[in-house]
RNA sequence: GGCCUGGUAGUUCAGUUGGUUAGAACGCUAGCCUGUCACGCUAGAGGUCGAGGGUUCGAGUCCCUUCCAGGUCGCCA
């Protein structure tokens, strides 16, 4: 039978115990890091949540005391009350090094198994085993370290926004299901028998609507779901703080955010970063670094060939600009670092993007060696150099494609993964941009339809509205990204608040007048009584967390995260229900047979 | 759904051309130890080599299937 607390309470946390409290009487608890015992010398690191304390059991101890300490093993929970004295040799590589607890009376609350995996700061243990026991990955003070600055980062969230007249309002998880955009999770209905609820992607029509109702500032800290694959930055359920605004502009969204992000920088990590973001149109930053969240800590710029090569006698190049483009990244001074080993190996990179291959040549000294220069005049030569700047040691890389998608994304991640490569990346640097002039409609050819790039309640510019019928693919929309080093950090609009817009822009996206009235007749009816102009963003808290301290997985800042196939290895779930539930809920499930 | 990488002791890993009884470190257990803090010394336990099938005189190693995990493409309004 394990001890009781019983006549003790704690005094203070384990790290908190410095020499100035050298003589007092104290109260400790905790875990136990490592016991040495040295016979009739014992020591014990005991941990909690704010560091190491060590117990000392000696001479002096009881004999019946000291026995007991040497019982004591790894991760058992144990309280112990005694006199805080100075250490005979200190240790300076710990807080608490100059001071240990002699310990007068000794509770073992709880005894432990050894763990699977040892409890220590520096882990390499496979995830699938830390996640399998998360419960004991969570003791180790790497994991709550960032456990507490994400505490920091949503209370800092809640500060700003309340200080800026912002309201947080909870809206519903259990709602109704609209088929635009990812894969809904589906709750089945037990009172109405085949109608399902949905988990929200995001709370967006909910704070569009309270904005409607005139709470003017609206924030949460709202948990979303998309049923979509996952990533190292994606998972099925994950945190944004989202923001809401009336009467306001693209500009009012934006430096409001910006704020937010200068505050959170300020008060967690004590980084000072520049309010008023520089801006970049979409086009911009497709046309310079290949992607709509470019990564400008680095250069590696894209350079386009197409006019140079029209004509050229070079299929792969020529062929590919009747509908696509030619592009290229000037490596400068890549030609000893990229081995033709390395070179061989970012052909097979790129192709993974669809990219039919990847030219490249390399500006030696003695002239060149090129897999495809010799197909080109000495005047395309000449041009190509002088467009990229080219210098002896550079390495031009170029993609062609008839797709300029492809040519964008193969090229977009190469620069990514060359800046990695070449060690091209300052470290500790916060890059912040926002995207801007986003195009309003992305052509689906699955669907052979024009789908929203952004969402559907998104305001085309609006000396462009009456394109959105006449000329949908150069119709731009009132979006914007925060862009943080590469990664989208979080992404808003100003929305539609005219009913009969929001009418045509559904038509514009295929969707007929019943259907849209089936789907969202709530909001084109709710438009009908008075709508203040709004918009607003939202950001993804586990990816701003993700790159604020640092981590490569969305993983490593949430608690409680999913693996890849959206499964939980420690509750083990997904799982199968009893035929009863089901039944319940009028669900008969199909086995699956081969 | 596609592609790539990995799975050997509790953990992290090594394991040669297919060849004797599968090793190391840490952890764990026991004994000794009065100033440790990566404690030390001595001894010990611990293995379905992810699973199934195949080739072979012989498989951790080769082949097939499959499971698990990671990365990525598709997907993610």
């Amino acid at each position: 039978m394990a001890d009781t607390m019983q006549g003790l309470k704690r005094t203070g946390y384990c790290g908190t115990f410095r020499g100035s409290q050298v003589g007092t009487r104290v109260v400790v608890a905790g875990f136990v890091q490592k016991i040495r015992d040295k016979g009739s010398l014992i020591f014990v690191d005991l941990r909690d949540r704010t560091g190491i304390l060590q117990l000392v059991f000696d001479d002096a101890t009881p004999k019946e005391l000291l026995q007991k300490a040497a019982t004591v093993r790894s991760e058992f929970v144990l309280m112990a009350a005694g006199t805080l004295r100075e250490r005979a040799s200190k240790n300076p590589e710990i807080p608490t090094g100059d001071v240990e607890l002699f310990v007068d009376d000794l509770r073992i609350l709880s005894k432990a198994q050894t763990p699977p995996f040892e409890i220590t700061d520096q882990t390499n243990v496979k995830e699938d085993l830390r996640l399998k026991y998360r419960y004991l990955d969570l003791r180790r003070a790497e994991m709550q370290q960032t456990l507490f600055l994400r505490h920091k980062i949503v209370k800092a969230a809640r500060d700003y926004y309340d200080k800026n007249g912002f309201l947080e309002v909870e809206t519903p998880i259990l709602i109704k299901s609209t088929p635009e955009g990812a894969r809904d999770y589906l709750v089945p209905s037990r009172v109405h028998a085949g109608e399902f609820y949905a988990l929200p992607q995001s709370p967006q029509l909910f704070k569009q609507l309270l904005m409607l109702s005139g709470y003017d500032r609206y924030m949460q800290i709202a948990r979303c779901f998309r049923d979509e694959d996952l990533r190292a930055d994606r998972q099925p359920e994950f945190t944004q703080i989202d923001v809401e605004m009336s009467f306001v502009d693209e500009d009012d969204v934006m430096t409001i955010n910006e704020g937010f992000i200068a505050e959170v920088f300020k008060n967690v990590l004590d980084v000072d970063v520049k309010a008023s973001f520089r801006r970049i149109p979409y086009h911009e930053a497709m046309n310079r670094y290949g992607s709509d969240k470019p990564d400008t800590r680095f250069g590696l710029e894209l350079v386009d060939l197409t006019d140079i090569l029209k004509s050229c006698e070079f299929k792969a190049f020529s062929g590919a600009i009747e509908t696509g483009s030619v592009r290229a990244i000037n490596v400068k001074g890549g030609a000893t670092a990229l081995t033709r080993k390395e070179l061989d190996k970012l052909v097979e990179f790129v192709k993974t993007y669809k990219a039919k291959g990847l030219a490249y040549t390399r500006i030696s000294v003695e002239g060149e060696s090129s897999s495809f220069e010799k197909f080109l005049t000495e005047d395309e030569k000449n041009a190509i150099r002088k467009a990229v700047d080219a210098q002896t040691g550079d390495v031009i890389l170029v993609v062609a494609d008839a797709d300029n998608n492809v040519v964008f994304d193969s090229l977009g991640a190469l620069r990514g993964n060359l800046a990695a490569k070449l060690n091209l990346i300052p470290e500790n640097s916060f890059d912040f941009l926002w995207v801007v002039d986003f195009p309003l409609f992305e052509y689906d050819p699955e669907e052979n339809r024009y789908a929203a790039k952004h969402h559907p309640f998104t305001s085309p510019k609006l000396d462009e509205i009456d394109k959105i019928e006449t000329d949908p693919a150069n119709t731009h929309a009132r979006a914007y990204d925060m862009v943080l080093n590469g990664c989208e950090i979080g992404g808003g609009s100003i929305r539609i608040s005219n009913p009969e817009l929001q009418q045509r822009m559904f038509t514009a996206l295929g969707l007929d007048e019943a259907t849209a009235k089936e789907r969202f007749g709530f909001l084109l009816e709710a438009f009908a009584y008075g709508v203040p102009p709004h918009g607003g963003m939202a950001f993804g808290l586990d990816r701003l967390v993700m790159l604020m301290l640092g981590k490569t997985s969305i993983r490593d800042v949430i608690a409680f995260p999913k693996v890849q196939n959206a499964s939980d290895l420690m509750t083990d779930c997904p799982s199968p229900v009893d035929k009863k539930n089901l039944d319940e809920l009028h669900i008969a499930v199909q086995k699956n047979s081969d």
